[in-house]
DNA sequence: GCGAAGGTTTAGGCATCGCTAATTCCGATT
DNA sequence: AATCGGAATTAGCGATGCCTAAACCTTCGC
């Protein structure tokens, strides 16, 4: 008998998320990282780590961290190819907007059956990515990459499509939104400070300045 | 500070829609048939009915029974509309056939936002029935009545349309649908055989004998 | 190499929601 | 009116998942 996704409790299914986003980002996943992500107390962060070991779904190092097992990957690209197909349905079918999405999708990421997880992928005619850019796991939970050039990457001049925004933060994408910096816009670099001052890129919506970790999160492809 | 509706947990939400439907079929709610339909024990019926009542959802009178108080109702009504929103636009937009909807919208109903609510709600045309023939109740979440008009009240020739039908189990639910015998198909009274005997229907899927018991539970209006 | 600082874990609790076993209550029958 | 059967409740426990307080380990700076 495996241990089916659907099986896992919704806690379970979200520190899971949070291992795999941690993980992601190139950081040792620590039990503070993980309380902090989870909005937890780090003892709770531990106790759920040890039941995660139990179901075989992390390798746990004590005083060390964790890493995700093939199993857990697995369960973690489930919740996150539901969080990302529901994303996408909500911007496309029924008008939400992409400060929106995500607190939608992280409600009913858990109550998705794989019914319906088919039936909307289906709908949408098999989407790639998210609203935000982010890639959606295929049905056999496969990523595609991403190419990882950021608004700071571009040479001025050349032009360039945004294809990736930081998930998440509402206020940020509405920000964004208003600075026509979301994917699918058209951009173009202007200039970039040095010693790490701010960026300044050109959209559809005006010039404009942004600080250089916001455009070191902010992906685009020549285009 | 009010209780809010979604404050609730799913437990709670789970019973008092338990409770709310036991109270339409017109009996009295006992702990016994509560723990009966929610599938659990009658010390967990009990235990429940006693957080009900502290939370002002239920007036408890032990050992007779409980009722919903207005705020109790408000809350059953509640997750009503919203279970039957989510039926009705499985059905219309995701190709969900009449004996699917309900399971998945068990599992839907509690992650559902306001804002999601309205947006289903405005997309489907401010619907006023689900795919069962249920009443959704209205954004005041007030309830028409059904006419209350059976299969087995009918005339023989009498032209109907079926309008509603038991929801809930999805083996009885393809049954009707192989008789023709869902919300909008049209039927006709062939005969009601004496001393609580069978009833016969014609449909636009032929001539079908069907008991007393289930076409009493079965509503169709002339038409 | 040692000790302080900070991150991690253990210990002990609380809330929710289920269970079984045992007890109590209600009402119907005699 | 007493009794008996079945329904309802109480008692006590387990799993999940959060918390604070206290103890513990690791590591970094000296």
């Amino acid at each position: 008998m495996e241990t089916e996704t659907a099986d896992l409790t919704v806690a379970v299914q979200d520190y899971l998320k949070a291992i795999y986003a941690l993980e992601s980002s190139g950081a040792r996943v620590t039990t503070s990282a993980l309380a902090m992500r989870m909005r937890v107390r780090a003892p709770s962060a531990t106790a759920m780590t040890k039941r995660l070991a139990e179901l075989g779904l992390v390798e746990r190092r004590p005083y060390k961290g964790v890493a995700l097992t093939p199993t857990g990957r697995r369960g973690a690209l489930e919740v996150l190819r539901h969080h990302r197909l529901l994303e996408r349905y909500l911007a496309d079918r029924l008008g939400f907007s992409i400060d929106e999405v995500h607190a939608e999708a992280d409600r009913l990421e858990h109550a998705l059956s794989e019914e319906l997880e088919a039936k909307i992928d289906a709908e949408l005619g098999f989407p790639t990515h998210d609203p935000h850019g982010d890639p959606i796991p295929d049905r056999e939970l496969q990523v595609r990459p991403g190419d990882d050039t950021t608004l700071a990457d571009l040479e001025p001049g050349d032009p360039a499509l945004v294809s990736r925004v930081p998930d998440g933060d509402p206020e940020l994408l509405r920000y964004l939104t208003e600075l026509g910096l979301i994917p699918g816009s058209s951009v173009e670099l202007v200039a970039i400070a040095p010693f790490g001052g701010p960026v300044t890129v050109r959209t559809e919506l005006g010039e404009h300045a942004i600080s250089r970790e916001l455009a070191l999160g902010i992906e685009a492809q020549a285009g």
